[in-house]
DNA sequence: GCATAGCCTACTAAGTAAGTAGGAAAACTA
DNA sequence: TAGTTTTCCTACTTACTTAGTAGGCTATGC
């Protein structure tokens, strides 16, 4: 249950074009506004570009650009290309591993974590996260005290 | 967003040792009626002793039982035990990390994240698991059929 | 033609995940 | 008391991820 660097990078990269349309970026000014390592945000734009989030241009006046409308892009699509599935149990989604017999309910509850995700993940678009104006749901969620407690 | 090979033997070597109260059972029963590797499950197992969820005994009649009523651990219990905390951005909780600018809301996304696994991995206890009866928050997100959908 | 900037491959170094090996220590049994 | 069983502990292997570096190639605009 670990959110890795890739994936965190992405999301800002993301975050970081989207407030500059209808303009683009290049890597270094992604890499310094945001505080992610210039060459390590170079893999990630990568797989963002070959996924069609992002367009690129070589060259002097080159750089990054969003191609999707960022109300479309959810921080799920967002996830999926820097990290692979949502919900991974051992590396394989949550319904080919196999439980013997008092365990069998088990694999429930792993597919009952990977709707929950998706219900924060895939109601959050990179404009919401622009404009802070985040989803009912998640709203409500954070709107809860205990949310904040670090445990 | 990974749920780790000792996290997930973790739980079901608890809810193993929970379907054989009240006696226990030895690393080697458990290893075979959960098809866990031997040796890993010894450290597991370790963990979850350090960590007073259950007690062992050495020698000819030894083996491992669980001290607490399954009704009283989570599996939040467990996988904290097996994994560290529940949600960690970049190995750091999430209101640890800082976001430049644009990005600010995103902090609010993974708390938002932490607070739904909570929801769910709290809330399910190890007794829950083994008599197949999850909460009524579990159970409605495995009624809609989406929560299925590999994806 | 030159500077800029993305593209691609390869490498290093540290850390974690998953699993293995072997022996010491404790506890019961004959 | 000797032998067996089982946990306990330290150390090791293998592979992958994270973070970062180096350098050359390719495309683009002035």
């Amino acid at each position: 249950m670990h959110v890795t660097a890739r994936a965190d990078y992405a999301a800002r990269a993301v975050i970081e074009l989207a407030a500059r349309l209808p303009a683009g970026a290049t890597r270094q000014e992604i890499a310094r506004s945001q505080q992610i390592p210039g060459k390590f945000l170079e893999a990630i734009l990568g797989d963002l570009r070959r996924a069609g989030i992002l367009e690129a241009h070589r060259g002097a006046t080159g750089g990054y650009r969003l191609v999707a409308d960022p109300v479309r892009i959810t921080l799920a699509d967002v996830i999926r290309v820097a990290e692979g599935p949502l919900a991974a149990v051992r590396g394989m989604p949550p319904e080919d591993v196999d439980y013997p017999g008092s365990a069998a309910a088990l694999a429930n509850v792993w597919i009952a974590v990977r709707a929950s995700l998706r219900d924060v993940l895939e109601a959050t678009t990179i404009a919401d996260v622009l404009a802070k104006q985040l989803p009912e749901h998640v709203e409500s969620l954070l709107a809860r005290p205990d949310s904040w407690a670090r445990r």
